[in-house]
DNA sequence: TATGAATGAGACTTCATTCAT
DNA sequence: GATGAATGAAGTCTCATTCAT
């Protein structure tokens, strides 16, 4: 927004506040969950005032806002670093099995992401930005089956993609629970299996020529 | 006390207004979720006063909890009537779509359902209510498997029925969105194409002899 | 008020209840005091329902007034049995000690006393069924100095009665505290004391003739 | 924090508050009764928001609480004051006139010391700062009889100290009602009388040398 | 711009009292 | 008369949001 290197001290350290303002409701996020975060908590986590923090945010849904968009932005970054150079030369199933292993990562690593996904909701005020943070992934894997099987119609695509994305979604909250009772590698195997063996329906039996 | 169909008309009245509060905090916590659910609410959508749901309910989560109960009762019922007289006798293939029409269904029909799957909750004062619901849910499937692949361990037997009992639960949860977009019918047969290659791994292809 | 021994038996159902009902009011009044005590929690205790309650009192404050007039007719009862036969002619300190040491004991064993010594307000809605007590224990102690001293002037003699009065009720008040620390029968012997001093300024010294 | 005479607006505004939530709560304790005060009329009579008030206390038994401090306080002070710069100077029944005067107008003139007398309770929550009133008191009263009869045993000193604190406490809780009807000088008067009598036992005659 | 005190709508919950059975 | 479910006014307390300093 400002050009990099050469902002005034005050944006300098106005980011700096902000940045822990959505670090710090990211954590309540995902402690405690949406409605029993308040204000007040994420200011004080944030080391900030309340005043401070309706300066950056009109309302406590537009903090939840910024959090899932910032969890988009992670998300988005994981999935074109994950993709690589050339997406269309390793086998499906390897790259398959790189971007379980990548969100599951990245949901262990990001306090964000925690936070999002302890507050999946499917209606209600903030549920838009849960929503757009699928849809943008549905979107992304669908345009991936293009390459691999351009036969396959849109709808098709889609719905493909849809069953991708929404069963290592699924796998990312089942692990939160089952992790804590060691079944956690097990149910990533698990997911891989199923994931490959269906895919395969469409894209060839993994080790084969497609 | 009184035998069955021939209640005190004490006893029938309270049970019909106990009725009427649960369909109604159910419509409620489906409609709105919990936190945006309010005991005047229950009690007006319910015809009654706030007082008399206080009569049967000490506070809100115990309204939930009596939700959920409802719940587990419904996937029970529900779970030996799909399963029928001989499980083991039909194609496990042709169960599972029994299995997953029928809960597709139930979940269509009924508000309570509905209800609980819009509020799981992994952590919180109501969490531990969701979770019994999965638990025995995977408790259930695991024990088919005993009949079916007698030669799996238990662990595994039970790494097994969580997938099956989350790729369902996720589908469910998936449905709400896509059925408004005309892709429910095709995200349902795509989660029993998966499912079944998934579980022919332990099963054996469905068609052939196991 | 109706001919003993020749009660309906309704009737003396209905006052055995009553009977029950006074009783579990003056526990609960005198363990939780008046605002802490619930009509449901008077009924329960008295192994009734809330409707009958209602059927002898029209509010909790007339139970609390019921109580207190029990403890006033136990007062007078007892005052009239301290007093004996001929009050005059045992010497005036005597009677006195007799008086402090009938009201403890009284207040000891009667769970109406404790109910209203508890529950003492000065104004308020059941402040009157208290101070009455007090307004006719005074009434009754100034018509004793009319024999003992009838030289001195009636607002006078009610000065001192209500010296006399609400120094025993102060004491029976700090003796639920310094009891419990075992300082019970020293207070007591003190206050005798202190009245006995102060009283012979107008009865003259005890021992000698008046 | 602030050296005072130089608080900062926002602790002078705030202070000021706080005075005045404390003031209408007394006033409110005073008239009602604990019991029947409630927090909106606390903060109506104090002109604020009941937000205001849940500010600066977490309860109403918190409220109370500091009313009965401020009247600690202001018997502490009121206390020491009385005594003057040679207690033991002045002979002791015109200390004990003194106070009993100085109390009698403090009373009269503070709403917190009503307050607290209005609602002097044994047991329930908020009685622990009702009895710390009494046992300071007590014990600043036990002091001062070691200066004047060392002989006394401490445990006789307690006994005659509380008999002195009690009686003057019940005088006072009197007088409200005696006042009223003009007696309030009379009543006085007499205890003044009672109680120099009762101490002349310990401290000598008053008017003789000790 | 930062602060945090102030606000007040609104939620939960209790309990005296009524009333249908 | 006895019962206890039903009622709803009223009270306590929370917290998102505003605003004066």
């Amino acid at each position: 927004m400002a050009e990099p290197g050469r902002r005034r001290p005050t944006q300098a350290r106005s980011q700096r506040r902000l940045e822990g303002i959505v670090e710090a409701a990211a954590e309540a996020f995902a402690a405690h969950g949406f409605a029993d975060t308040t204000m007040e908590g994420i200011a004080a986590r944030a080391g900030t005032s309340i005043g401070s923090l309706y300066q950056f945010f009109p309302n406590k849904t537009a903090v939840f806002r910024e959090v899932a968009q910032r969890c988009i932005e992670e998300s988005r970054r994981a999935y074109v670093e994950l993709l690589g150079p050339a997406p269309l030369a390793a086998p499906w199933h390897e790259l398959l099995g790189r971007f379980i292993d990548g969100f599951r990562r990245l949901h262990h690593e990001s306090i964000v992401m925690q936070a999002v996904w302890r507050n999946l909701e499917l209606y209600g005020e903030y549920a838009e930005a849960d929503q757009a943070l699928l849809r943008e992934l549905v979107q992304a894997t669908a345009a991936l089956f293009v390459g691999w099987v351009p036969t396959l119609s849109e709808d098709r695509r889609r719905v493909v993609a849809t069953m991708l994305v929404n069963t290592v979604a699924a796998m990312m909250i089942v692990l939160v629970r089952e992790e804590d009772e060691g079944r956690g590698d097990a149910i990533v195997e698990e997911t891989k299996l199923m994931l490959v063996r269906y895919l395969s329906v469409y894209l060839g039996e993994p080790g084969r020529a497609r």
